[in-house]
DNA sequence: CTGCATTTGGATAGCGCTATCCTACAAAGG
DNA sequence: CCTTTGTAGGATAGCGCTATCCAAATGCAG
């Protein structure tokens, strides 16, 4: 019988399962938070009362008491890309066992976006954060600071201390596929890239390593677009290519979207891939394996990325010390029919 | 000068508002908050203060006090599949301006799955709810049910009283492409589909209407694989298609996936599209645009589905009347080459 | 000018949990 | 045997907000 004054929601308490358990509701608390010393005994007690009652936690009273959600943020710049969706499902799959909700910020690669993100993210004192890459504003870096909060960098790495990062170098995957094509005995090795995203200008940067080295660069054959990446501007592009340099004897996309696109478009062109034009991409999209011809790229640990990465920050959550602070987990060279 | 047993956390609280605006702490809840009769002059003074203190509110307290969060739960099949993803881009875009956080569920076509992410995220006491579809389990409709929380569902529509719903007729749009391909001269149209969730045979369902009334209907045209969509199976269900019938002369692809896998076999395969085979598919998914030939399929309105749905919901979780409960926003037919 | 309903602002008391201090008691040391 | 140290459980007091009840002020008909 509650009384009409009361605003009691029906739930099922920590008062309740401390009465039923015949201890005091802080013992509860600990007990199941696994705090301190509880005697085993009472915690097998407490336990089987709050099973037995179906007692769930309240996330809202225990983020007011204690200052910290069971909320990790993640920002990613798009859901467009299936690169990031990858990434966001390995990571939601390893946090929702541990009790942690996962909240999404799409920043459309605008520091603007991500600045006011975390603002009103931080608001909901997030027990972590997952962020793409390093780059952002200094009022973004700031407000990660401010909140104190432990925070890991995916896709990238970087050996600066004190700071938490899964990915694998993508210099040196630009590098491994320019030197691919390079070593099939290509000379003329355009780079085609849209986005133009901190990660796309680091593969540009292995690609212009590899063929200085091979005294081969030539920066006309950059093929720079600020626009967002899809399967029909990489169409868009290899006309163009084809138009500026017919004697473009290999492309190096820098992503499989624009790839994919290519051949196709080569496809309607007429070109022999890879006889006429050699065609490389980057990440091991879906259905780059299918393409005609199949499309030689590099594999991304992106789903593994994810999962390692929201472990790691698991760890730091818990309060505990994580040895490597840099995880680089590589990539692979997938060599199919189109290079 | 706080003394050592203070808990503050540093946040400024609507205290610190009411003290600056001078008013009580409840004014300033209610000013901030547009609820009851508050002199105009006064919200003004409290939002004054509000801003140039910075304040925002904390969610927690809020969600405690008030047994409602901000938090929207969307319940979405898979990642895998870019139909969600646009849906969820959408939703998330739609909500945020409005200070709703969405947690995402991803059920992977499991009733026991969704119903087990059900009952972990309706402890947050979330403010609304948007699930896919109709199809779930009696006990995950129960604790809909319980948690009185406004529900809309995405992508199929019923006329049931008191259900809000956003999407199409799943079965009309089967049935018009069905059409389209019995309007070119087909007449053994095979119907292709893989995961076989509600949806696809709702599709299923159309292209047997169709296909009966046209008195061309032939149990044995149906492939139904209940493995994951993807590209490369639609290759490898093309094939086996082909050598189970090599008289079937089109196939509707339940999901553009499927058909673009398709394309790709028959192009592997030397089969000339839609000369030898016609291939349609259903959602227009990135690329469908671009294939060799172009793909004839059904634009599905999903970015919008996914807008007018969490405005719908917005209404709802106000308390406002929506006299529309279900919500039909049609689909396109696309005809390309490929059919 | 009185009596009543209708605002509008505030006081009060939680929402359900945990941080912090405190006490009781056992073990250890002299 | 008394003190010191450590440890397990509990009492207390919030975390920052809003639901609920109240009281004062206002409007308006009779």
């Amino acid at each position: 019988m509650t009384s009409s004054r009361s605003r009691a929601t029906g739930r099922i308490t920590l008062a309740d399962v401390a009465k039923a358990a015949n201890v005091s509701p802080i013992t509860v608390s600990r007990a199941l938070r696994g705090e301190r010393g509880v005697a085993s005994e009472l915690v097998q007690r407490v336990q089987a009362a709050a099973k037995k009652l179906g007692y769930v936690p309240d996330p809202a009273a225990r983020a007011l008491a204690s200052a910290r959600s069971s909320h990790v943020v993640v920002l990613i710049p798009l859901l467009s890309n299936n690169l990031f969706v990858d990434l966001l499902d390995a990571v939601q799959r390893t946090l929702l066992p541990h009790g942690y909700q996962t909240l999404i910020g799409v920043t459309h690669y605008s520091p603007d976006e991500e600045e006011q993100l975390l603002q009103s993210y931080m608001a909901h004192r997030p027990a972590g954060l997952l962020v793409t890459g390093f780059d952002r504003s200094e009022s973004s870096r700031a407000l990660i600071r401010a909140a104190a909060v432990p925070c890991v960098h995916l896709m990238e790495t970087t050996p600066a201390e004190g700071v938490y990062c899964v990915g694998f170098s993508q210099v040196d995957a630009g590098y491994a596929i320019t030197q691919h094509l390079v070593d099939q005995g290509h000379r003329r090795i355009a780079f085609v890239a849209a986005q133009l995203d901190p990660r796309v200008m680091q593969r540009a940067e292995g690609y212009r390593r590899c063929l200085r080295g091979a005294g081969l660069y030539d920066a006309r054959l950059e093929f720079l677009n600020p626009q967002r990446s899809s399967i029909a501007l990489g169409g868009v592009m290899l006309q163009e290519l084809r138009q500026t340099r017919p004697d473009v004897d290999a492309v190096f996309f820098c992503n499989d979207d624009l790839a994919q696109g290519g051949l196709l478009a080569a496809l309607r062109l007429g070109l022999k891939v890879p006889q006429d034009l050699a065609v490389a991409g980057f990440n091991d999209l879906n259905g780059s394996d299918q393409m005609m011809p199949p499309l030689t790229t590099v594999r991304t640990p992106r789903s593994e990325i994810g999962a390692r990465a929201a472990q790691m920050l698991i760890a730091l959550m818990r309060g505990e010390e994580v040895p490597q602070h840099s995880l680089n987990l590589g990539f692979e060279l997938v060599v199919r029919e189109s290079a």
